[in-house]
DNA sequence: AAGACGAAAGTGGTTGA
DNA sequence: TCAACAACTTTCGTCTT
């Protein structure tokens, strides 16, 4: 996987750069403060959203008649929330039993109406991927955002029939995954795996192939993004973070940091943050909490140290 | 004794002929 | 299809604190 690093895709660093496919172009939601690329429809969200009533309301009745929302559409419904059904009962809205020559209009029309909704197996298939991502993402605690995002992909996957023939975890759980990726949310595949009820060599596939197929540009996984986590686990205080945040932007510049497992480049970078500031880890510890080895940490170590110029106070 | 270091051999995946 | 290859891992002996 980290050789993939290799192939060298520029990074989409600037915010006004959509995350998903690098276009410029966003729709404005204004309602909803978002913002979508006209281009692969990431939803990127904005800050205070208001979707309240906008008059002053003092009893519930009256809270309820102002607002003016409904439950939100969501991308992770296999209907989107906005299916309507006719239900089998032939009775009308108020209870009465429905005339014969009204009953028979009202069975073509649920005929049609079950017949013109999505085609049928990929809205089964949509179906049964969706709860199988909300399992997958909850398990996860992926944000909801994300998951919006996994549910887009999975939705462009399906349309292009790569699910055929495979199995739906798979591509579930890759869809996550790479949603993962594009919110720099840090997740490993292995995380992925695990809770999924595929091996290893299924996801991985299912990843490449949704990457090649599917209209999305990943962003690489960066050690900047494992910092905050890493840190919390090894219980590291302020400074060391800061500091070892500052060693991997220095050595990103350095551009000695591509090809390399971002695990073993942010473990180094805490570990050197760890002894300049005297808030010392092992390599052991390090090791452990990034998953790479001990060697890769003193490789990277060495590294860093050596091209960044980093001395180390005697004490 | 724990931690750090580095050599050597092995692994899984990519690349290019 | 296959060999070369880079990055990483496992293992293990040695040095340092």
């Amino acid at each position: 996987m980290a050789n993939s690093v290799r192939r060298g895709q520029a990074h989409l660093d600037k915010s006004e750069t959509c995350l998903g496919c690098g276009e410029t172009s966003f729709t404005k939601d204004y309602a909803r403060a978002e913002r979508i690329c006209t281009s692969c429809g990431l939803v990127v969200s904005e800050r205070s959203a208001d979707r309240g009533p906008e008059w002053r309301a003092f009893t519930a009745e009256e809270r309820n008649a102002r607002a003016r929302t409904g439950a939100p559409m969501r991308l992770s419904m296999a209907d989107k929330g906005l299916s309507t059904t006719i239900d089998w009962r032939n009775k009308d809205a108020s209870g009465r039993a429905l005339k014969s020559n009204t009953r028979a209009a009202i069975y073509r029309m649920r005929k049609w109406h079950i017949r013109t909704r999505v085609h049928g197996s990929q809205h089964r298939n949509l179906g049964i991927a969706m709860s199988e991502m909300e399992r997958l993402s909850s398990q996860l605690g992926i944000p909801r955002e994300a998951r919006e995002t996994a549910a887009l992909i999975y939705r462009k996957a399906l349309a292009k029939r790569l699910v055929r023939g495979r199995s739906i975890e798979a591509v579930v759980a890759a869809s996550i995954y790479l949603a993962c990726r594009i919110h720099r949310i840090p997740r490993r595949l292995d995380e992925v795996v695990a809770e999924a009820k595929i091996d290893r060599k299924q996801m991985g596939q299912a990843v490449r192939l949704v990457i090649y197929q599917v209209n999305v540009n990943i962003p690489l996984a960066s050690a900047n993004d494992l910092i905050p986590r890493l840190s919390s686990d090894l219980g590291l205080e302020g400074r060391t973070v800061r500091k070892a945040a500052e060693i991997v932007k220095n050595a990103r510049k350095q551009r000695i940091t591509i090809g390399k497992d971002p695990g073993g480049i942010a473990g180094a970078a805490l570990y050197i943050a760890g002894i300049l500031e005297e808030d010392r880890r092992t390599q052991r510890e390090i090791a452990k909490v990034s998953r790479v080895t001990e060697v890769t940490i003193r490789n990277r170590y060495k590294e860093l140290v050596r091209s960044l110029g980093i001395s180390f106070p005697r004490s």
